[in-house]
RNA sequence: GGAGAGUUGGCAGAGUGGUCGAUUGCGGCGGUCUUGAAAACCGUUGACCCGCAAGGGUCCGGGGGUUCGAAUCCCUCAUUCUCCGCCA
């Protein structure tokens, strides 16, 4: 979430930048700069009784030692009184709290000036392609008939066991996955980065932390016995490592991966977008993120965009960058860029990828902080990035390396593999 | 799942109703001494809210209660350890 303090002192930039992200924040904005006037005159109110008390009790303390036992009474039925006021100023300051964070939670994070203005995808600024497009053999045909005729991916086995979405790798498929998900990681320790392993399931704290709840609580998959959410990336875990932490300045950049079954429930998606391994509820992904120094986050962003890129170019997959528009992005986001790889036989492009500097909307949020070089405690930066997402980058490599005897692995991935070639 | 014992500042560890936001040690930071370092000695060292400041308030696992007053008493939840049960 947005910081009071830089919201009441800069409210029409609030208001314009978030215009940007097709936000109408105007009113929200002015209720809250009211709810927290409110706070600050109820806060001090609230103070200054309990003030008056405690230094009360202090005397009474003193009365008892002296045999004062008179001027004790006296001095206890006046602190009852203020005892009584107190209790009803009490919950007028914590519903003003409680309202001022649900308001302060909607809003989203101001999106940075580089960020186009635009509502949909078709907004989004190409800054960069790569590779070259492959002309496919005539009968060339999409992932879903190649998962089938090599069976390698089961759809209708997942649907059987659990349901759509849900598929079985199997083979040399299964081999795949796990070759990718080797490369992956390994690319990213030699990146710097401290591999983890987490746990799937995260409790409600840590959703809100990264900014997954409130507003996305319908996308994750929820355990209600244990009020447990399974984790749509490691993304939740991996940061919320550092929720209520303060770091040293020497602490930085923190570098941890981690790859992970990510869960996500997609109601309300349809037709071609979720055919094959285009979309499903369960999926993997190694997962890159980083706490940075509030002046370096955006020189770690541009490293964390071309440590994705080195992974798709050694993968050979035609790949371009996108700037995303100010629709388009996440909620909790300044900056984000969407990778995408071209998947030739449904000639279409997939997104793999999405890095992003969060800036400190989450570690606001997370109470993520630092101690400066002057020793001040501030908030820090936290960026994170897919590198990689495997369905769909599983789904271009079908589709783009399909020869009519089989299908090719990279050479990057072969040693993960021990094969060279899926027939 | 059952029984018992814990949870205090970066760490260790005192404190069982009143000048306790908290003794002390270690660690950190600054200084004296030293060519430099170590040792020794001195000082300093939590977070958050309101306030220009002075100052005030909150926080001893979380939440609630008793009391004029709670780290200290009570309830509750979480968590750790030990024993038993179950299981990988």
């Amino acid at each position: 979430m947005l910081q009071l303090q830089f919201i009441r002192e800069n409210r029409d930039e609030v208001i314009d930048r978030l215009a940007v992200k097709n936000f109408k924040a105007a009113t929200l904005v002015d209720e809250i700069i009211e709810l927290d006037n409110t706070r600050r005159s109820a806060q001090k109110e609230l103070d200054d009784i309990l003030a008056q008390s405690n230094q009360l009790a202090k005397e009474i303390g003193n009365y008892f030692k002296q045999g004062e036992s008179e001027k004790a009474a006296r001095a206890k039925s006046e602190s009852i009184q203020l005892k009584a006021k107190a209790k009803e100023l009490e919950p007028v300051l914590t519903e003003t709290i409680e309202l001022l964070n649900s308001k302060l939670i909607e809003l989203p994070n101001l999106p940075h000036s580089s960020v186009p203005k635009g509502r949909t995808p078709e907004d989004n600024e190409i800054v960069h392609s790569e590779g070259t497009i492959p002309q496919l053999f005539d009968g060339a045909v999409p992932h879903w008939d190649l998962a089938s005729t090599y069976q390698i991916v089961d759809f209708e086995l997942g649907n059987k066991v659990t349901g759509a979405g849900f598929p079985f790798y199997r083979g040399k498929g299964a081999r795949l996955q796990r070759a990718l998900i080797n490369f992956f990681l390994d690319e990213a320790i030699e990146a710097g980065y401290l591999e983890y392993q987490t746990p799937l399931l995260v409790n409600a704290a840590s959703g809100h932390g990264t900014g997954q709840l409130p507003d996305k609580e319908g996308q994750m998959y929820f355990a209600p016995e244990d009020n447990l959410y399974l984790i749509p990336t490691a993304e939740v875990p991996l940061t919320n490592i550092y929720r209520d932490v303060i770091l040293k300045d020497t602490d930085f950049p923190v570098k941890n991966v981690a790859y992970s079954n990510c869960f996500r429930r997609e109601a309300g998606s349809y037709g071609k977008d979720v055919r094959g391994l285009n979309r499903l509820h369960q999926f993997d992904k190694v997962e890159i993120v980083q706490i940075q120094h509030p002046d370096k986050s955006y020189a770690t962003l541009d490293e964390m965009k071309e440590h994705v890129a080195g992974l798709l170019r050694k993968l050979e997959l035609p790949f371009r960058i996108l700037r995303l528009c100010g629709g388009d992005m996440s909620f909790t986001s300044a900056l984000t860029y969407d990778f995408e790889v071209f998947s030739a036989a449904q000639q279409r492009w997939l997104e793999v990828s999405s890095v992003s500097n969060f800036e400190d909307f989450q570690a606001n949020r997370m109470k993520l902080r630092f101690k400066d070089k002057e020793g001040k405690t501030r908030l820090a930066h936290t960026l994170n990035g897919s590198a990689l997402a495997l369905p769909r980058i599983v789904a271009a490599l079908l589709e783009n390396n399909q020869t009519e005897d089989g299908i090719k692995i990279p050479e990057a991935l072969q040693s993960y593999t021990g094969f060279k070639f899926i027939d």
